[in-house]
DNA sequence: TTGAAAGCGCTAACAC
DNA sequence: GTGTTAGCGCTTTCAA
């Protein structure tokens, strides 16, 4: 009664050219892009295969031609818009190349990467997406010797040799640092995220270089470390003095989301009329009506297509170099700055 | 130079073997959890491992022990937050088991997912998991002859034979119809998912049914197929109207934001003094200040372990029968309806 | 164009 | 406890 309908046995090439009385590797290679086959042998090894619903094995396919079409994905969280959009498009754009995508989360803490990356490369993954997640020299060394194509998606300069995909966050943050002051604020503060990731040092660099240039200062600072809980409680701390900031460039929207209720409805002040806030990525939920978000786009799609174009052709091409892609990004003016006056 | 670091050969049992100078199976016997080695051969083993960075090719593994340790995941859109969030907690808690997750995005189009699923056999993966996508007879069937485990997160009864995890959206829907009423609310309405989901027919049906219970009916209703800007223009049409509704029961917290975002923002509605507005899921942005959002809690992180555990199992004991997973929602009480007289 | 044979890297009997 | 052997399901020479 039992194992009855157990070991259902796979429906393999043998049992379609036994079918189809061909040889085994007929039926191979009726099923290989670039075949060498008859008209006739295609039809009669279809049919077979139809009959029996044979489907090639992508693992065994994998073994012998080193390729088993899985990319690697590595990513931290997904609690930020950004990713899970980023994600989303991702996991589409390689599906329709005929890859999948195969995640592993990685949190940010030390040793936790290095492990994960060891156990995508048991997979053989032919290539791998980082997401904003840092990477040790031993593992970058590790994955050069594995000889597997990585792509850095949102982060730079942490491994020049390395490729990567982000937009030019140096400029993007001196863009809100032009833009700020061009809008008349003047007590200018920052809430950061992490800092270990080079967004947020790109960011805050162009940023403050800005306001060098301009002959200003940074009025006061923060760290939100990316996250919603700790950027309202770095708005309270920022905004506990006497004299407050009129200005706030929160390092990217997840946060700028906090901060926003932290100030309308904790603090009871008016965003833009007391305070500006500008974002950074434009998440889609910075355009909803609540919050109208002032913000710096980073184009995702575009940045997702040309991670998933840099990897495929390294894939195809191991051999070719590193190389990084920079997007522009530019300010999205809505409603959370104020107007000149 | 240039092919020079192509065909890094990958490292393999036998070369493990040869410089340890033992046996290629006992190699496979070390790495293997279950084994039956000596602590000197382990060490001997090891050590030549180590030496040559040697880690066994899951692929290969798989090939003989029709193990692949990939879980495929099944899903339309991270869009909403709940998924997002789900899928993190599917990922983070499959890779603790020492399984990942293998994503195939299927858009909630005739035959789009029979398509992926065929992909998605390819890989063997060990078991399937759908969240929110629809699954043909057909399809069920092909499932079923592949033999492979499948738990249907967020659906229910489309297929009673087929294993799955939910929350109780019939009672759900009750709930949200009792409370409602209780908070003095009597011109209800309804924006709804899309159709073809069951939880939108379930939480719509137990809805009707506390209404009809206390002896009311619905006073408006809307489609928003759980997509953000469709829910918006479903609000726009609702409210058109010269009497409005006191109070509307949004389908999921996705599309409730939406609709807060015009009734305030565009009509100049207050809610909860105008308009009251009730969402269901408790993603976590419905606790943002910004909405505040009264709303009926799926417990995600219960609802993910569960789904876990039921695909887990069902690969260890395939014979097992098809389960149905029932969480309890309840309303959580925030500040978007309004309080009775 | 087609078939025979080898082998990808591994696990699982089976002997010893 | 350890080594030998036979495959898992496929692609890819190599001959015919």
């Amino acid at each position: 009664m039992k194992g009855q309908l157990r070991n259902k046995r796979t429906v393999t090439s043998y049992d379609v050219a036994r079918l189809a009385g061909v040889s085994q590797s007929a039926v191979s290679r009726v099923f290989s892009p670039d075949a060498s086959v008859s008209d006739a042998m295609t039809r009669r090894v279809r049919e077979a295969a139809d009959q029996l619903g044979y489907r090639p094995n992508r693992l065994a396919q994998a073994m012998i031609t080193g390729r088993s079409r899985i990319v690697a994905l590595v990513v931290a969280h997904f609690e930020n818009q950004f990713f899970s959009e980023a994600f989303e498009r991702l996991a589409l754009e390689l599906q329709a190349r005929n890859y999948h995508v195969l995640t592993f989360m990685a949190a940010d803490v030390a040793g936790k990467t290095d492990q994960v990356i060891e156990e995508l490369l048991d997979y053989r993954v032919e290539g791998l997406i980082t997401a904003s997640v840092g990477l040790s020299n031993e593992l970058t060394r590790a994955i050069n010797d594995a000889d597997i194509p990585i792509v850095m998606f949102n982060r730079s300069q942490d491994h020049p040799d390395l490729s990567g995909v982000s937009s030019d966050n140096v400029t993007g943050g001196r863009a809100v640092a032009d833009y700020l002051l061009q809008s008349g604020c003047r007590r200018i503060a920052h809430i950061a995220g992490w800092h270990g990731a080079s967004t947020q040092r790109d960011r805050e660099a162009g940023f403050l270089a800005g306001l060098a240039a301009a002959g200003h200062t940074l009025f006061a600072r923060e760290v939100g470390d990316f996250h919603h809980d700790q950027a309202e409680s770095a708005t309270r701390r920022m905004f506990a003095t006497a004299t407050r900031p009129d200005a706030v460039f929160v390092a990217n929207d997840h946060m700028a989301f906090a901060v926003m209720d932290v100030l309308r409805h904790d603090l009871g002040l008016r965003v833009p009329e007391d305070v500006s806030v500008i974002g950074y990525d434009d998440v889609p939920m910075a355009r909803w009506k609540s919050y109208n978000l002032t913000t710096v786009r980073q184009p995702v799609r575009r940045m997702v297509s040309a991670t998933v174009d840099l990897l495929l052709d390294r894939i195809a091409a191991p051999d070719a170099e590193a190389q990084r892609l920079v997007f522009e990004g530019q300010v999205v003016e809505r409603g959370t700055v104020r107007r000149p006056d």
